[in-house]
DNA sequence: AGCAAAAATGAGAATAATTATCATTTTTTA
DNA sequence: TAAAAAATGATAATTATTCTCATTTTTGCT
């Protein structure tokens, strides 16, 4: 694999937020730096930081695909109203249980998600 | 909600498989009880037995939604090459932290997910 | 039973996220 | 510095899912 700016780029953006957003948020971030930069370019690279275990994807089961640029393993809510997407903080206790139950299954990794309604779609429900 | 067999048998056929199988399937399935039951009508009540609470989403990151009709809290395991999904056993430590953790965080429920090759991949790999 | 209102349907159009194509440009290596 | 390999941008193609709407089915009521 050769270098690119491109992919660096998406790299970048990707590092500089907590936000796991989706392709076409990075994208128009990435046209800040780079603006005649591809769409295309953005999912081909997205695709090739995952396959090199830079990125992951976090699956949500929205309608659009999440990227995380923190590989630690960590555990994330989300919103089913919103579709918002943070980490979470998990006991140690649960955090020690999936290590071991990954190791004894020889998993490759694991995706963790809760569900939970967000502190701000809650506020809009109660307004109505 | 009315009733209408169309959404029964959609339930039916969800029931009938542990595959976590995607709308396109059901749709495929239902159509050997219902031969002109229409694809719109199977994503329609697949959305409606989600939110009466007696199918779930798998998210597993892939192109399509899976369905599950297996309420009961649970974990999955899911081959990154082929896709496929399946119930995963795991500790009861584990199951208990889970549960102690999302009674904690007042989540609506969880989606965990072990990401590791298939036999059937891992074997096709071998041969080439 | 008969009838009106509400809900559901099937067909197909529309939407939208992602992937593929391809001629051109950039990066690498020798 | 020239050739080979990789990456790019533009855009077409694909495909899962949702929407529209005229028709049909279910339900509650008399």
């Amino acid at each position: 694999m050769n270098y690119s700016r491109q992919r660096e780029t998406v790299l970048s953006v990707l590092k500089s937020t907590k936000d796991h957003p989706s392709a076409d948020w990075i994208y128009s971030e990435c046209k800040k730096v780079i603006p005649n930069i591809g769409l295309a370019t953005v999912y081909r690279n997205l695709e090739q930081l995952v396959a090199q275990g830079k990125v992951i994807k976090v699956p949500v089961g929205q309608d659009r695909e999440r990227y995380d640029a923190d590989i630690s393993p960590h555990c994330h809510g989300a919103c089913p109203v919103c579709g918002k997407v943070w980490d979470e903080d998990i006991s140690s206790p649960l955090r020690d249980s999936l290590k071991t139950e990954c190791e004894k299954n020889h998993s490759d990794g694991y995706s963790l998600t809760f569900f939970r309604v967000c502190g701000d779609c809650k506020a809009k429900q109660g307004q109505q």
